[in-house]
DNA sequence: GGTGACAGAAAAGTAACTTG
DNA sequence: CAAGTTACTTTTCTGTCACC
């Protein structure tokens, strides 16, 4: 697979460069803005305005107060009610933002989070993302440490605020070398991916590595990667007209001849055929 | 609890093809 | 022309074992 086969639309984001590890906007939204997704997380907090926000094919409604946040796991869509302006303050980080203690915890729920802030949590919020913005836009000394502690309280604030429904209490490895693997591996799926590398970056060989990996998550090392890659492919195939072949490079495949054969394997469908099976069930209820 | 070697197993890629 | 299939090859992972 050649970078240049890739669609534009998928390869990773203007918006960071390299050397900075977040960023802050100001959004204002009168018009769709389409189906798509990040290598890095996304948090925001909705100012005024109404309108649609699609999280992995959900529709949810959002207004004042509105916040979430997105994993590079997630997509999402946002329609503004006809006549409406969003305005959100929208802030885009990666992991090197936060400590790995608050990545574990944050990241383990599989879930995208999202809520809806009372007036006092909203004023919290509103303050960090003001402070955040106030540091970038000038360069002071330690401007760094004081957006960590904005981004970390911002995050802190919303698992308090949006606690994991019971269902999603997943019970997780204790070993923290494999939580930090799993963390890791929610950021980087979409990309080409080597055991070994996984294993260095969480600090233990590649046997034993693969070896606990298995006996902590009930999965394989590849199995683990490929479902999560299935997962992401298949949400897309459901929720938006993206062709097949361009889901299958968007979710990490680089044949799509495998992508192909590991989908039916999984979901005992092919990509194309689970999507026109649902168009026909959602024609014949009648959404 | 952990490493490193290693063989066999499984996954992932290639290419050529069919289908609609 | 995109999607889907298949036989075949190459790459990567996993399980086992000896050892610390």
């Amino acid at each position: 697979m050649k970078n240049q086969d890739i669609p534009e639309r998928l390869l990773n984001d203007q918006h960071m460069d390299s050397l900075s590890s977040f960023r802050m906007y100001q959004h204002t939204l009168d018009r769709t803005i389409d189906t798509h997704w990040h290598q890095f997380y996304e948090l925001a907090l909705v100012l005024s305005g109404t309108g649609i926000h699609s999280i992995n094919g959900a529709p949810l409604r959002m207004g004042r107060g509105h916040v979430f946040l997105l994993t590079p796991a997630d997509f999402h869509r946002i329609d503004p009610d006809p006549g409406q302006t969003l305005r959100l303050y929208n802030l885009i980080f990666t992991e090197r933002m936060i400590s790995d203690k608050l990545a574990g915890h944050l990241f383990e729920r599989s879930n995208a989070y999202h809520c809806e802030y009372g007036q006092e949590e909203f004023t919290e919020a509103e303050r960090e993302f003001e402070r955040i913005l106030s540091e970038s836009a000038e360069w002071r000394e330690h401007g760094d440490i004081i957006v960590q502690g904005c981004i970390e309280r911002l995050l802190v604030d919303l698992s308090r605020s949006c606690p994991p429904s019971e269902k999603e209490e997943a019970v997780l490895p204790v070993h923290p070398s494999i939580r930090k693997a799993l963390v890791y591996l929610q950021h980087h799926f979409r990309s080409p991916l080597l055991l070994e590398d996984v294993a260095r970056l969480a600090g233990l060989s590649a046997n034993y590595f693969s070896e606990s990996f298995a006996k902590q998550t009930g999965l394989t090392f590849q199995a683990y990667v490929r479902d999560m890659r299935l997962q992401f492919a298949k949400s897309l195939v459901s929720a938006t007209d993206l062709p097949i072949t361009e889901i299958c490079y968007a979710s990490g495949f680089n044949t799509l001849a495998y992508f192909e054969r590991a989908f039916k394997t999984r979901y005992r469908v092919s990509p194309g055929n689970l999507r026109r099976l649902e168009a026909d069930l959602a024609g014949t209820v009648g959404v």
